[in-house]
DNA sequence: AAATGATACGTTATAATATAACATTAATAA
DNA sequence: TTATTAATGTTATATTATAACGTATCATTT
């Protein structure tokens, strides 16, 4: 019913974040006949080399870093657009930033917990809130067809070690 | 526990929700010891002229007219700022834009129903939803601190009336 | 293999949203 | 009045995102 959040906020493994991200992104690939680029699974590593969420000139920097070569701003977007499309990452609107998605395929709560002091973020799936929310809509006669949910405040590292500096990521 | 939603996709005294707005605002004003200034009800005003949310460059137009001079963007963002901190209107993250809250100082969900077609968007307060999401995050170990949450669909007009053009605005 | 069509990327320019920095004016307090 | 604070004016610029058009790459058909 509540799935990942303790996963992200605490130490793990996270090579194997990666490496389960990008397969899941490959088979995806594969069965929706969709081209696994270079410039499209660079962009998808590098927001999985973090569960912090990146900008879109954090990421251009960074990918032209990575492919040796200038990037301009199109082909990141055009990247992201292709990644959002498949549902291998989400855009979190007040950060302007975008997360790798750890469930791509699967019901979603679109349900983000936002560290404001480390900056990093979980994304949550939770089926009652997504029940209450669609009987919230059903009573208003509001037709729900998508949401985002954020949440802010203290991850579990940073609620115990509340004297940490911003920057301190503990990923 | 389910607040104001069909009030604002319904036909109403528009009139009242505007004056009720600038009454509240001005109490909240003396109270807090803040200067409700012409700018700042202007915006105040703007925003709630309808139950579109409005960027920030949308009020820039809209003030200068009435206003009757030009008024340069960091006016509007600082009538922005300061109603944002009174809790007299909400920011609407994924569309960069802005509206007026219906009930600021009352518990909140931060909670809106924005019509993808006709673009009115409702606040909404549910506790319910308030008491799941605090529990979600208590079992995560994350402070919770603030949210927000946004539905995405048909408003009740334009279910019914799923043709109906983008603008044509029922407000 | 060559021709074709579709997809992805390169490149330049620009739109849309938001803020920094500092000068000026208006309101309040002393 | 004078000093002090708060609000606004003004100019410049940062940040995020997209439009438009050309070129290269990939896949399919001939
Ligand atoms: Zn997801
Ligand atoms: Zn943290
Ligand atoms: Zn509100
Ligand atoms: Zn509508």
């Amino acid at each position: 019913m509540l799935t990942n959040s303790r996963l992200v906020h605490q130490p793990h493994d996270h090579g194997r974040c990666i490496s389960a991200a990008l397969t899941r992104a490959n088979d995806l690939c594969t069965e929706k006949k969709a081209r696994m680029t270079i410039t499209r699974e660079s962009v998808l590593r590098l927001l999985w080399q973090s569960h912090q969420p990146l900008g879109a000139y954090q990421l251009q920097d960074q990918l032209s870093k990575l492919l040796e070569k200038p990037i301009a701003p199109p082909t990141v977007y055009r990247a992201i657009e292709f990644l959002l499309q498949l549902g291998l990452i989400h855009r979190i609107p007040s950060l302007n930033a975008y997360i790798g998605c750890p469930f791509p395929n699967s019901e979603h709560s679109n349900l983000f917990m936002i560290c404001s002091q480390c900056g990093s973020a979980a994304e949550v799936a939770h089926n009652t809130i997504n029940g209450l929310l669609q009987s919230a809509s059903d009573k208003a006669n509001f037709t729900l067809q998508s949401q985002t949910l954020e949440l802010f405040g203290l991850c579990p590292q940073c609620s115990s070690n509340p004297d940490d500096s911003e920057g301190s990521s503990h990923d």
